[in-house]
DNA sequence: GCCTGCATGTAAACGGTTACATGATTCG
DNA sequence: CGAATCATGTAACCGTTTACATGCAGGC
């Protein structure tokens, strides 16, 4: 006997369980899915409408998500999550991530850096280290109106953890820039007096 | 007057200006341009032939590279920088970088991981967290063996900065999966005692 | 002479963003 | 009524990875 078509690993889309993922709070239309993300989580997840509406065309035709229809309001149409999409989400949320450096592209212009004038390592770590400090303050920011507002709500931890990611992230390469300014300046000056 | 073609901004294609970089230490053919970038700064840049070899052909026909025939070696053929390209270089390398959050899948996860068995949340910061740990060791080591291979070579700091990106990145990641871990923990006990 | 690995290249698919087209609704 | 904006959707493009096709060189 051979095995059945749904024993073949799924496709590794995470913009499907990052929608399914969105109808577990509740269902959705498109618009809501893009409103929700974009309001929510979007500074750590985003998905385009490009994106949305065929993967719910497609994830409704597997039977991951049902369509309901809505009384007086025909034109908008939600989708809810079905126990196979719950099934397919608890699957995809169990298995692990493996972090990937993946491409930095400050490094490759320091990297390449002596091929441009002599003052544009400065610039770029410059220019770096003030935008991860706006995102710092950011995060900041964003944790203490969640707080202020979402007091004893039991949801709060999970918002502040993935603020903290990125203040985590932030500092370190605050700290890396000004290693690397120092760096960049004693090159520099050793050039320029030998 | 019209302004001339060349006016109008280049298309953004960081591989371009990787392969223009690479192409600043000698002339190279694709092969050896995937060699170099797979072999000295793959922890933080890679390119795959798919992308080099119609770059290569692109840039060639815009001017930026001129190709190097090779004495009795006909079938291989390099790629020399030309002083256009050297100029496309310095420009892109002017430009300043903004860090750019993205997508963080392990955030996502964790964000709906109430829909998926009970220690999920910790079987995932685990093992995130154990392969920062590897990825911090391998900066380390690169690093040591850098310093000991290439004692006194100028560019030897240039390297360094590199991997001590990583080092940061993984060290703040590390703190963050600790915080997280006991923020779940936390969770968990006030929710079966409640 | 044949096999292995070096070297070059292309086609297809993928995940994703952007821009655009279109209708429906609300409000001045 | 007309304008803004809400809501749905699609087409085109972009950068990238993967898999594949091919040919040549050197060594057994």
């Amino acid at each position: 006997m051979y095995l059945s078509d749904t024993s073949f690993t799924m496709p590794k889309n995470r913009s499907r369980y990052a929608i399914l993922g969105a109808l577990t709070i509740r269902p959705m239309s498109g618009y809501d899915i893009r409103q929700f993300f974009s309001q929510s989580v979007s500074h750590f997840w985003d998905e385009s409408y490009g994106q949305i509406y065929p993967i719910l065309k497609g994830l409704h035709s597997e039977g991951l998500v049902s369509q309901v229809k809505r009384p007086r309001d025909s034109r908008r149409v939600a989708y809810r999550i079905t126990p196979q999409g719950r099934a397919a989400l608890a699957d995809w949320l169990s298995e692990t991530v493996d972090p990937i450096p993946g491409r930095t592209e400050i490094l490759l212009k320091l990297f390449f850096v002596r091929n441009a004038p002599p003052n544009t390592a400065s610039k770029l770590i410059t220019h770096y280290r003030e935008k991860h400090e706006e995102l710092l303050a950011l995060y900041t920011r964003m944790s203490k109106d969640l707080a202020a507002k979402h007091a004893g709500d039991p949801n709060l931890p999970g918002w502040l953890t993935t603020l903290s990611f990125g203040s985590h992230v932030s500092r370190a390469l605050l700290e890396w820039c000004d290693e690397a300014e120092k760096s960049f300046r004693r090159r520099q000056t050793k050039q320029s007096r030998g």
